[in-house]
DNA sequence: ACTATTATTTCGGTATACCTAAATTTTTGG
DNA sequence: CCAAAAATTTAGGTATACCGAAATAATAGT
């Protein structure tokens, strides 16, 4: 029995399942993958019965799609490659962080194993690509700070900027106008009454004590304050967010799932 | 209407069709151009119809395939997307000679224009590949020293090698292992005798007074003689290969056609 | 000039990865 | 509990890029 290798949409599928529990633990469904990967439901289905047959996937009709230990395994290894590419266009060829993200989309296919391992060799194997997500090691292992999405947050939550998604270029250009990056130091200002935006502070120097001053005050949409994640440093005292117990959280795969 | 990017199957058949007519003019036939790819002949008459329904190819029934002006602009940045990439991977990867040209295969159809020229530009914007071929500039542009393939010279004529094959990463190991690489100083030495193999000499230093000692001979099979080029530096008395006339030779693409 | 060989195209199929519309199952709200 | 809404799968169909076998055109040898 000849072995194929994955074509470049069983790539995907399998990345964007990973993806969606990266960071939270629901597993995604049929109608969440479709959106993500921009295609018909129905292209999931057929899709999914695909991965199941290739034993990528767990699944049983009409309930969300699970990773197998293999497909996690193949999971890992594309968002080793998408954050190695991404972190070696900034790096080396002068992209800006908003300009990777949709050339490594493309790369990521179509480089050799050989090529991911040269390239992480060069960059002094990094573990972080340019907007914080943690890169998986060679052998799948990933680690990364304990973090919470800033929307979750209550108000008077300081921390460090652990990650911002990726997906919208526009947004990343008008985090750096103003002054928010990877590790920038931020606290939770509150809310604007009625459902408005998040309020937050640009904290004056990492490590300095912080002092939260009107200078550094900044409004989030709902759409920029999902996309930024909060290593927190500290608990503010009516905090409803629980911090995660360990210092740094293992992911599944390093714990043998 | 909207105007599909062409696919990779579309940029190889272009690409292989110009590469055909690099080193000499006759026009390619379907079942050389099957051949190259690797594919049915079946296959090659269908996607032929394509490329002339997309104007990228003239071609009649039962006649040879030639490219269009528009299907050697697209043949033409995709060898420059090739070549660089190769020189990219051995300048910046640390890739060997032999290892470069199957990685380029895929990922000259996935990098973006951007990619390219940013990548250019980082080397300097190189006019030869790691194995001599030389590289369309961004406007489609390639200039080559005239050269001759090793088997086609007469015994006495030396020269630079100008370019050596790809496509065999053994012979490039081979060839190596011999000390012989892109611009080593030749001489052909003979044949030998009853259809034998071609008989060459390395001349010791660049530039030096050339010196034909026998530490320096050896045997070539006829796959490496095809694919050594040398640009001659002096024509032998009785040669049977006309030097042509300027010192450069354009490419068709240079001059308009 | 004619036949045998070779080159090339046409024909009927396959695999992948999509789609829309229709059917089906699950979930929800009263 | 049960109908309406929402989610999901199935059915039928498209485009791309292949294939092998059959048909046809070109070429070569006598
Ligand atoms: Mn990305
Ligand atoms: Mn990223
Ligand atoms: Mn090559
Ligand atoms: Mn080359």
């Amino acid at each position: 029995m000849k072995t194929t290798p994955p074509s470049s949409s069983i790539e995907d599928y399998v990345k964007v399942i990973y993806s969606f529990t990266e960071w939270q633990d629901k597993p995604i469904t049929s109608t969440q993958l479709a959106a993500r990967l921009g295609v018909a439901n129905s292209s999931v289905s057929e899709m999914v019965r695909k991965l199941k047959d290739q034993d990528l996937v767990e699944h049983e009709p009409y309930s969300p799609i699970r990773l197998t230990a293999a497909g996690l395994t193949l999971a890992l290894s594309m968002v080793r490659r998408h954050r190695l590419l991404e972190t070696y266009l900034v790096r080396e060829l002068g992209y800006t962080w908003d300009e990777v993200h949709e050339e490594a989309e493309l790369l990521e296919h179509a480089v050799s194993e050989t090529f991911i391992e040269r390239m992480s060799a060069k960059l002094g194997n990094p573990t972080r690509d340019p907007h914080g997500d943690p890169i998986p090691d060679a052998g799948g292992h990933i680690t990364m700070a304990p973090s919470h999405r800033l929307d979750e947050l209550d108000p008077g939550h300081r921390g460090r900027v652990s990650r911002i998604s990726d997906h919208d270029p526009e947004l990343l250009r008008y985090l750096e106008q103003h002054g928010i990056g990877v590790d920038t130091e931020l606290q939770v200002v509150g809310r604007r009454p009625f459902g408005g935006t998040l309020v937050i502070a640009r904290l004056p120097s990492p490590g300095a004590p912080s002092r939260t001053d009107d200078a550094g005050h900044l409004d989030l949409g709902d759409e920029a304050a999902v996309s930024l994640w909060l290593a927190t440093v500290g608990t503010h005292p009516g905090c409803t967010v629980q911090e995660p117990a360990g210092g740094t959280l293992m992911h599944p795969h390093a714990t043998g799932v």
